[in-house]
DNA sequence: TAAGCTTTTGCAGGCGCTTTAAAAAAAACT
DNA sequence: AGTTTTTTTTAAAGCGCCTGCAAAAGCTTA
């Protein structure tokens, strides 16, 4: 393993000078640190990060933590976030919590025992903040998809209006003609699903009166999960004409049950989903619309910033931001027959 | 920010006896080691991971490269080593190359200079290793999924038979009655594409005799590529009645291009991908499945096997294994009209 | 009670790097 | 030439932790 005190001597300089001359320092004359570039080339030296880290007391490591990478939602984020830390020096360790809350936190106290910079990350419950906080974390975290509404004042997050969203998604069903619309959606607790079902029953209420409660189901945001409760709903008897999907991956399953039980969609019933992921188009999803990429791309640039002024031990107010989701229209809706 | 010396004042030991108790050394009473773990807790200690790498020579990170996280083919993967690997205490650090070569050894070097303790990666080209090698990169690596044929003995590897995979995906095709038969497949020269490719025209020679060389097209394993070739296909207007796809999100692609022409599959024409990415399923797309989780496990295993002997200062075999990929009949391959 | 063990704890050096203060070298003045 | 100023380099301390060796404390046994 070769080591800075190594390319001290095949230069003949110091272990100052050559730090000095990879953090480009200007107290290097310029014909020494190109020496040390080049020697340091040939002998194969690549400065320990972990050095780094130590004296620096911070790395340029960025940690993500994302509820399930297997979930195409997903990584269109990570990517939108390293492509956008990576110009600015930082690279990502991707944690996956696999929807479970003590590995979350885990994941957090692995990351803070590593030093990083700051973390971004979609929160499984309202807890997440407290949970990590009493775990002993102590670093910028900015939420992204997701926040804890108990913390909104300390950390920073960037997400869709998902009551509008839902709002939106139902007055469109409403508007195709629909009146019996059900929800399938997100069983924890959370802001998002809070929000959704939210504004799906504020839609319904103002427009069909009470809500017929049996048209409201949770379940996990899985394919799996959406099969089953669609299968459910097709074995009770009682079919709404539309429904409204927690997100993609539980309409991608709905559709897939109703499908093998011999319904056409939207012929037999309409579907919207939420998030747009890539196969949405390929399967004609009608579905609202995250804007992923600029949630990652926005939610990464506040985290940064975050960061550097926490360094300058400035408190940065903390920004909680909505963005607009956007109806995509495709086949999987139409007015009831 | 709370450090063993804080602990160690707090406790009233010294900092090696602290070191001791976190590190489950015999060398501390148990009675002590519960006082320090407790203490711990309340005052929020969490060790340093950078401090430790340094003193140990090694982290308990291991390092995965990856393409393209964004294509659902290696979420799957990605999961399957975090899985596999955490058990034993260790993390992960995930990079994305975006198929891009410099990238990728950027990434390596990055890994090398975290000091993880092994790299696992799905190489873009035949000079991976050896990029990565001149690099200065001094650490375990495992390919998964591809592999770097010229120094198939300098590192292990796991991935499929995708020559057979692919002679098993024409034959069916040719036992469907199909003759006319195109492969749209990937256009780096890498082992994969090298064994699908030959598998395809070592099927279709021994049956047809000559290849038509315009059947044989390449392009990027993305949708959008799959779909450009498709079109041109199309406009060509000397369509195959089958096509072997690349991989699903090609096969994707392929099917959406033909899709909005107005043609229908595979009434009009039949198509068969590679990988049995999940929504392959919702799409009845048929394709050669390959055990990516399987794969994931092995690889992690086997370098966990790897980082041991190295440590050990013995040096494992290498051992490059084969898998088998599996057909899965769906509903877009049928006997030509 | 003292000697001889065993168990437990402390001291100190060092992992590879950054950085402050001081020294040396080079350049710019009288 | 000598002196001051500026540029470049070095020496040394320390980041938080681990560990070999030495010291201290507890137990046994005679």
């Amino acid at each position: 393993m070769v080591t800075i005190k190594d390319l001290a001597k095949a230069t003949g300089y110091t272990i100052a000078t050559v730090s000095r001359a990879f953090n480009n320092s200007s107290l290097v004359a310029d014909a020494t640190r190109e020496k040390i570039l080049r020697t340091a080339e040939e002998i194969g030296y690549l400065p320990n990060a972990l050095a780094r880290g130590l004296v620096n007391k911070a790395t340029s490591t960025i940690g993500v933590i994302v509820p399930d990478i297997t979930n195409p939602y997903f990584p269109v984020i990570v990517k939108s976030i390293q492509d956008t830390i990576k110009p600015h020096g930082y690279n990502t360790i991707v944690c996956n919590t696999d929807w479970i809350e003590d590995t979350e936190t885990e994941s957090a106290k692995m990351l803070f025992a590593h030093r990083v910079a700051g973390i971004l990350m979609d929160p499984l419950s309202d807890r997440t903040y407290s949970n990590i906080y009493n775990a002993g974390v102590r670093v910028p975290i900015v939420f992204v998809g997701n926040k804890t509404d108990s913390n909104a004042d300390e950390a920073s997050s960037i997400l869709i209006d998902n009551f509008s969203a839902a709002y939106q998604a139902t007055e469109y069903l409403l508007s195709l003609g629909h009146e019996r619309i059900a929800f399938v959606g997100g069983d924890e607790d959370t802001h998002v699903n809070r929000n959704r079902i939210g504004g799906y029953i504020s839609s319904m209420q103002r427009h069909v009166g009470a809500l017929d409660p049996s048209l409201l189901m949770k379940c996990r945001y899985t394919q799996e999960a959406g099969y089953m409760v669609a299968s459910a709903l097709i074995r009770s008897g009682r079919l709404p004409t539309a429904i409204v999907a927690g997100n993609d991956i539980i309409a991608f399953g709905v559709m897939q049950s109703f499908h093998n039980h011999g319904y056409r969609i939207p012929r037999d019933i309409s579907i919207i989903g939420f998030d747009d992921i890539e196969f949405s188009s390929n399967i004609g999803l009608t579905t609202m619309q995250e804007p992923r990429s600029e949630m990652g791309r926005m939610a990464a640039n506040l985290l940064l910033e975050t960061i550097r002024n926490a360094e300058a031990h400035l408190k940065l107010e903390t920004k909680n931001i909505l963005l607009d989701a956007k109806l995509i229209k495709r086949d999987s809706c139409a007015s009831p027959s």
